[in-house]
DNA sequence: ACCCAAGTTTGAAACGTTATAAATGCGATG
DNA sequence: CATCGCATTTATAACGTTTCAAACTTGGGT
């Protein structure tokens, strides 16, 4: 009769002769209908293979059922995006939620698709990373009590929901790894400016340093952002300049592989500490000490925690670092 | 006044002095509109900020502005779903549409989410993968006349939209390449069996070992859908069997990469011509010949075809095949 | 017999938009 | 001067859902 047959309230109301009302709360398991009413509203709704129309509740209630995972789709970490949206998707399976993929376009302002999100109720809440200290976007969700959970830490006084990966840890252990190999001039690939993990890491690869009483440097000019083609370039120009390191600490296997192609392309060895999101450690020859991080579970956790801060849940329970798990060798 | 003074319609129509009806008209630019009208209207909605309810515009119309793009969330390709997103978004970038990510899940047949998205109009148009022979979504969305894109080929006899790469090609001038070489024993690693690519990849290795009067072998027992572990332990048997063949045409640079691991493991070299899709193939030592498969190319296209497919644009002129590009050394 | 309360069900309105059909104003035509 | 035609504008009714308050039932107590 409308459009198609689909099955709707009023198709279910009429057959069960019953008012649409009646059948939306029961459907809803309102205790105020009688059980043998919900019973057979749900058996009919059922045979008539009915599913509420996600627009219509969407107007009527103001809840999207979307979640929005914001990406870069340029992201440089190796299937960054790829493992966390199998963990969302994995997180969301089996509830009314969608996944909805929101675009950072790189030339444009990160903070753009949060505004668009908050201005049209594109979404209930809202999952990103390349966290910063003082991050912008955190600040106008908190602002605007929106429910959101972010990849990486800030600094912020407000509690929020996050979930983060200890980089400090990794790079601690990373450098400490390559000082009792021998290494004496130990660096570390660092993560872009700006970033706070990009501080983690700093930190724990320099307290490891420090702790052996070792000088270590960060590479400046280069960072994980960049292209495997600028960092070869990058590591061909310290070669050149006769101040290669002797040892590497990074943290992914693009700048790893990248690193390592440059040494040995010049004929220079080097040991090489690295940090792996795409579980392809054990097929990178030669091998690599190496530390898994695993972006599914982040992934899954957000979902999760996003889920729950949506429900109203505070988020001082929201929370979670992932610790980095012993070296892999 | 309604929640929180989100601008609609109405706020515009009052500011205006208009009827809703004729402000939702002159944003659309119906010409029956006064150009003056239409004019001044557009300019009040913009100093509101407004932007139409998505929810409410979809309820009305039907329309959803939302493609789907169904993912399975374990693809082993590496970088798949991260490439072809990054085209989706890009052909989706400053267009109404929205970009939904549906899992399938492999314990749940594959289409599962055709049928919810068809059913429950969740979507305007689909994208997917993974296409065999006689493909069921295929079939079963034609049927109903709803758009699509495809990534890959059927043999149904109805044309429909599909971007595909050229298997046949890049597998021929593989083998060709390992034979000039002077491998006399190649092999491919198969795609997983079903997929119409798996066929071409197939006949594109076959056919160039028969122009060179040699015997390829198709191994079995092993797919690009293997773990690199299980391809690894795969190559080990054939290792501990005296079989090995001498040349390899891996359709994945994770197959590739763990066919090379295996071998050095056992101190066997070995030819390898890998297909890569993550444009990594400069940083992995030691090199292979390789040709680089643009997903994110694909993506873009199938974005687009999609957009013009559901304008009402016939499919014959939305089919497009990516040339295999010459081997880089 | 009457009323009340608890237990169920229902009518009506609203969410913001668009399509249809009808209404309005106005200058020109007969 | 009545009428027609044209260019604009508008009222109204949906789309499918949820929610509020109101309206029914019962059965029991007085």
């Amino acid at each position: 009769m409308t459009r198609r047959g689909r099955p709707t309230l009023r198709t279910i109301a009429n057959e069960a002769d019953l008012a649409v009302a009646t059948v939306s709360r029961a459907l809803s398991d309102d205790p105020q209908i009688a059980p043998e009413t919900r019973a057979r509203v749900r058996q009919i709704a059922a045979s008539q293979g009915y599913s509420p129309d996600r627009a219509a509740q969407r107007l009527r209630t103001g809840r999207t059922n979307v979640i929005a995972f914001l990406l870069n789709p340029h992201e440089e970490i190796l299937g960054y995006g790829q493992s966390m949206i199998r963990g969302l998707t994995e997180a969301l399976r089996d509830t009314s939620f969608h996944l909805v993929i929101m675009p950072v376009f790189s030339d444009r302002p990160t903070i753009e698709p949060v505004e668009s999100i908050l201005r049209n109720r594109l979404a209930d809440g809202v999952i990103f990373s390349r966290t910063t200290p003082d991050d912008m976007r955190v600040r106008l969700l908190l602002e605007h009590g929106f429910p959101f959970v972010c990849h990486g830490r800030t600094e912020l006084a407000t509690p929020h929901p996050w979930v983060d990966y200890d980089n400090f840890g990794f790079a601690y252990a990373a450098a400490t790894r390559l000082i009792a190999q021998g290494i004496r001039r130990p660096c570390l690939i660092p993560a872009p400016d700006g970033m706070t993990f990009a501080q983690h890491l700093r930190m724990g690869f320099l307290r490891a340093c420090g702790d052996a009483g070792i000088a270590g440097e960060v590479l400046s000019g280069i960072s994980l952002d960049d292209t495997p083609a600028a960092i070869q370039a990058h590591i061909r120009g310290l070669i050149s300049n006769n101040s290669l390191p002797d040892g590497f600490v990074c943290p992914g296997e693009i700048s790893a592989m990248a690193v390592h192609a440059a040494c040995s392309d010049a004929g220079h060895s080097t040991r090489i500490v690295m940090k792996h999101t795409s579980g392809m450690a054990d097929i990178i020859r030669p091998h690599f000490d190496s530390i898994f991080e695993d972006l599914a579970e982040a992934g899954m956790l957000m979902g999760r925690f996003l889920q729950r801060a949506i429900a109203g849940e505070p988020p001082q329970t929201l929370q979670f670092l992932q610790p980095a798990a012993p070296i892999a060798a």
